[in-house]
DNA sequence: TATAATTTAATTGTACTAAATCAAATCGGA
DNA sequence: TCCGATTTGATTTAGTACAATTAAATTATA
């Protein structure tokens, strides 16, 4: 009688995953709402901040995400003034979003974040280091298909 | 020079997990789209084929969803003839969502679907059974608090 | 038994998320 | 060079997500 067995909400693996993102990400909330970010908002930033400028297509390449979603993203990153876009001068289909002084700013308020949220997580070491492997061969395994 | 060390997004345990559970997703999709069903339409029908009938409240629970997301999804699934709504007689403010037979039926159709998964996760069995526990017990003490 | 507190869904408003399509610019081969 | 294929963003559409609020029903307490 083990025909369903497979389709039993905790024999999933994708659930646990969806869900845990979820919650994650909302135990973000609190914290970048000071900032005025959502959590997406916030990891496009954490790019901006190392790269300084970079173009729609590798900003997506980096977050796993499309231009139907970042186009209204950057759009209203730059309406905060954290960034500016403009045409790559090389070719005009590009478009290079450019941090700005008051995103460089946000980066000192932003320091505190990952400190605020180490705390949240129930993990050992060791858990945290497993996951972080697991997560980032399934990333990879996708991102070569 | 390690002030901004930890704003990486390479040292983020978070974005990978939000990543890896959108690429997932996503990957259900063609599947999914065959029955007519988005992935969380998919994991709400899963709890209604175990239960047959259930409250808002305890669906949300299961899933960790709000009636902000269930409600439209349970009414989309309704007009689907996959489930219908009542009020319950006990309680007035309890919706009950039960499972129809044409829900009932959809189970063998998706009983396919998890085998199709399976192939395209590029895990261990350890690894598998390692993340599973792991985002467990995330969730377990996301629930806790 | 009033009534205050609690529980439960629904609603509202804002913001992702991604598939599909469109449009413009560039590139590459004949 | 010319033209078809490709690249790249933008737009459109549909469906989550979730905080905040509202409304209705129930429960607890004075």
């Amino acid at each position: 009688m083990k025909k369903y067995e497979a389709l039993k909400l905790e024999n999933q693996l994708c659930f646990p995953l969806y869900a845990a993102s979820r919650e994650i990400v909302k135990r973000y909330y609190p914290y970048l709402k000071a900032l005025d970010l959502t959590y997406t908002q916030y990891i496009a930033m954490m790019v901006l901040w190392e790269e300084k400028s970079i173009s729609v297509k590798e900003l997506g390449k980096k977050l796993f995400l499309d231009s139907g979603t970042l186009t209204p993203l950057l759009k209203s990153l730059e309406k905060k003034g954290y960034l500016t876009r403009r045409r790559s001068e090389e070719d005009e289909r590009v478009l290079i979003a450019e941090i700005s002084a008051e995103g460089t700013a946000l980066r000192d308020r932003a320091a505190a974040v990952p400190d605020k949220m180490a705390g949240c997580m129930s993990l050992s070491a060791e858990e945290a280091d497993s996951l972080y492997r697991i997560l980032y061969k399934l990333l990879d395994a996708e991102k070569r298909e």
